[in-house]
DNA sequence: CTTCTGACA
DNA sequence: TGTCAGGA
């Protein structure tokens, strides 16, 4: 398996090349950030850094957008979702 | 690359 | 409402 899986952080990616990995564009990347769906990294110029951990987030804001929920919702599904995986691997 | 604005399904 | 396109 290549790619993204797991694995915390490995590679930093441009917006544009997030944005080719979450099969969307660079507008809807930054509407997400805007709803607060995601944080990615700021470069010293101002540009963001988005981190893998970032592209696996984007993919799954995909799956939910698909499954019907609007922004409003993946923005409190997300953090539940993650506190429940976190709560369930914490034993 | 950034932001904002407008238009469309 | 989310996505896309253009302009500064």
């Amino acid at each position: 398996m290549a790619g993204i899986e797991h694995d915390p952080d490995r590679g930093v990616y441009g917006i544009s090349v997030a944005a080719e990995l979450a099969g969307t564009g660079v507008q809807n990347l930054r509407a997400y950030e805007a709803r607060g769906l995601l944080l990615p990294d700021r470069s010293t110029g101002g540009t963001r850094r988005y981190s893998t951990n970032d592209v696996v987030m984007l993919r799954r804001i995909g799956d939910l957008l698909e499954a019907g929920l609007n922004l409003a919702g993946i923005a409190m599904v997300i953090p539940l979702q993650d506190e429940n995986s976190r709560l369930r691997a914490q034993e």
